[in-house]
Parts: C-alpha cells; sequence; structure tokens
DNA sequence: ATATATAATTAGGCTGACCTAAAATAATAT
DNA sequence: ATATTATTTTAGGTCAGCCTAATTATATAT
C-alpha cells in the first residue's frame, strides 16, 4: 500500500521527471511539494526501501518501474475525475485541480474503471492532458508548441503545456477552445508573436508566451 | 478545519446518538472505529476543546451543535456519493459503503453541491436513509419497522434498518427493493414472521429478523 | 586551485493519531 | 456494604511526516 504522501512524491517526481530529465533533484522536489529540502531527503529514502524510486545520495532520484505504474495511476486518476467534474457536474477547467487533487487518492479499481465507461473512455482531460490507461500506457498523439509552426500552418488545438490558472482563464476570455481550428496568418519575427485566425472567423494576435503554451497538431 | 480522525468521530456518535440515546460511552466509540479506548479518551479530549463535542469525564461524550452540523455535513456528502454510485456508476447497494467512506472526506462546497444538482438533489440514498439538505436538516418521512403493522396492512418499502451486506444481499436475492408495495397477509403469531404479497404478485414469507429491519410507510 | 555559493544530508525535535500497561473510577453481584 | 468485574483514564511509548539548525558535499567563480 502506499500513502497519500507517497503518492503525491511519485506523482511530482513523474511530472519532473518528465519536464527535466531522468535524475530529480531534492530542490526541485522540495519546491513543487512545499516542503523542507531535509524533509525531502528523509522520505525519499523511506521510498528507495520499498523500491519505489532509485536514490543516489546527493544524486537525486529517479522512479522504478513500480513506482512509475503508481505515479502513472494516480495520475489517470486524476484526469478521469476532471473529465468527469468538467463535463458531468459543470465545472470549468480553472476549478477542477484542487478537487481532482483530492478525488485522485479514493481506492478502489472498480470504481475507476466504472468511472471510465461512464465517462466513455476519455483519452484526455479537460486540458488536453492524455489519459493512460490502467496498466499505464498511453496512446501518444503529435502534438508540438504552436511556437514550432510556421506560417500557413492550419492545425488544431489539443492542449496546454501550461496549468496555471491565469492561463486557462486568458484562453477562456479570448474564446480559445480545445478543439478549435487554429490557422497561422503571420509570425512577427522580432518578438515570435503569432497573428492566427480562429476556426475561420476570428482574427487574433498571440504573445510567444501564449503560442509556447499551445499545443497543436498540424492537419 | 477537521481532520479525516475528527470526522470519523463526529459521525461515529452521530450515529450512536441516533440509536442509543443522547450520551456516547467512550467504549462504545472504540468499538464503532476499531480504536482502543484509551485511544478514544485522549481524542474526545481534543475534540472537547475543539467544542466539536461536550465532555464529561468518566461518563461519556454529546455532539454539540457545531459538532452535530460537522457530522451532518459528512452524512450528507455520503449519502450523495452512494446515490451518484448506484444511479450513475452502476454499483449495488452492497457495494458502495467503502468506497463512499472515502469519497465523503473529499472537501469542497461547490462539488457537492454540483452533485447534488446533478443527481436531481435526491431525498434519499439507496438504503432509503434520508440526506440532510446543506444546513443540516431533513425531511422526515413516517417510516417504522415492518414488524409493527398488522395484518391488512399496505405499505411501501423505504428503508433498510440494518446495512449489513448479508441483509441487502438477502433482499437482493429475494427481489424485494426500494420502493415495492408490501401487503400483510398473515403474520404467525408464534415466530413473527409474516406472510407478504410483494408488488400484488410474489408470495413471501419473511421472519420477524427480517420485518423488524424493513421500514415501511403505510399506504 | 582555492574561495564562495548552492544543494543535500544529518541530528535532533515536534505533532497527530494511534498503542500497551497500570491505575482509578463506576457498575454489579453477593 | 464489600468484593468483583467492567469501564475509563493516566502515563509512557511508537510511527509517519513534517520542521530547524548545523554539517557535509557539490558546483561555480576567480
Amino acid at each position: 500500500m502506499t500513502s497519500l504522501a507517497e503518492e503525491n512524491y511519485l506523482k511530482a517526481i513523474y511530472k519532473l521527471q518528465e519536464r527535466n530529465g531522468d535524475i530529480v533533484t531534492t530542490s526541485a522536489l522540495a519546491e513543487t511539494l512545499q516542503i523542507n529540502a531535509a524533509s525531502v531527503t528523509d522520505f525519499i529514502k523511506k521510498m528507495a526501501v520499498k523500491k519505489l524510486i532509485s536514490y543516489q545520495k546527493s544524486k537525486g532520484v529517479s522512479l522504478t518501474e513500480r513506482g512509475r505504474l503508481v505515479a502513472l495511476n494516480i495520475i489517470r486518476k486524476h484526469r478521469l475525475w476532471e473529465v468527469w467534474l468538467v463535463n458531468n457536474l459543470g465545472f470549468k477547467w480553472d476549478e477542477i485541480h484542487e478537487i481532482a487533487e483530492q478525488l485522485e487518492h479514493v481506492i478502489s479499481d472498480e470504481l475507476i474503471e466504472n468511472l471510465d465507461k461512464h465517462l466513455g473512455y476519455p483519452k484526455a482531460d479537460p486540458h488536453g492532458d492524455l489519459i493512460p490507461d490502467a496498466k499505464g500506457r498511453f496512446i501518444k498523439n503529435s502534438s508540438k508548441p504552436l511556437l514550432e509552426c510556421t506560417k500557413g500552418d492550419k492545425v488544431k488545438f489539443t492542449g496546454v503545456a501550461e496549468h496555471s490558472n491565469s492561463f486557462l482563464q486568458y484562453l477562456t476570455k479570448s474564446n480559445i477552445k480545445l478543439g478549435d481550428e487554429i490557422a497561422v496568418e503571420a509570425i512577427e519575427e522580432f518578438d515570435n508573436s503569432f497573428q492566427v485566425k480562429i476556426n475561420k472567423k476570428e482574427r487574433k494576435l498571440l504573445s510567444k508566451e501564449v503560442v509556447k503554451n499551445l499545443l497543436v497538431v498540424v492537419l
């Protein structure tokens, strides 16, 4: 059995590995979990004994296969709950994170399978993040930041690389939604801002900071 | 803020008060929570300081108004989740207790209000237990054990006084469901067994132990 | 290469929620 | 009323998961 604290550590390590490579430092973990580095050192030593992570003193940690599967299971639950909160309970995509953080720790395989079925086996959560299956596998899509696109590209907006409420709310108020078609009409060389057309209708100017965080697949 | 442990204590005290009167003994609490009596003494002293319960040394505890409201809120959440598990996720009424025990501790008033709305503001859970509103009030119905009925009575089955899986499963396999009409055709004086007709069709013999735990309203 | 800064670890402590064993209190039986 | 039994409380201890302060190890700059 894994405790709530362990689950949160595993999830954090998983996400840090995704972004910053294989080895996660004590300080990075301490920062994301908002826990003192000394406490983190303590805790990761115990998790290493349980074979959830591998730990090299003073260097950092990485997930073992077992730890990775536990982490992916938590992520699976988190994302399924997020789908439910938005699709069934009427929450907005910027209102669900904290609630899903709690729901993800509820333990019942049957519950999650029934929830998955109830939701129609969704492949992604309301932010476009892919949902792993019960065995920790996901069907990757070929999304990339809009920033990497060039003039003339027609793409579909499929996810965000930044999950802050301020970014999500910016998109909402700009009326940019998951699934929208984005056509790149021009790119301003000086500041990397993008002139785009959304769903063949609205013309918009998006800053580099924005296009960096919009994930799209080329149509 | 109330911790998980506090919530469980409050819920247990509430239920013990319901059945056994105003004052709840340390040992009764220890028994239902499966916690050592010494630990219970410890804990209730702290809860008394927080004004969640009133405690008289060596006599027992009872809920304060504040404690009662917290308890009712947990019960509200538990029962709403149970409705969801049965109505939306396809669980049977004997499969939901442990899951709801976890879900009831998720904290978000907005979540619960949205869930309540989503479920259509149900008045009772899948066992017929009434669901208090957000302010801890419930609309009482006039149910009583079938045992108290007499020959010739026509009643509606609205709840159970016993929540064990074995009893719930007995009812399921006997094809007796919430909402069924029960007509009392005869009562065997010797053992208090009831000869009944369910939904004007099936004739059944119910033992005293069973009729004691079937809650009904007279039609 | 040495000094300095940054990061990680160790040592020692704390709190919440439990435990056992012993002592005190209350209830029950003779 | 006293002895016995049952219940409750007190005293002291454990463990998980955090903390601060001090120490050690690693990375960076001159």
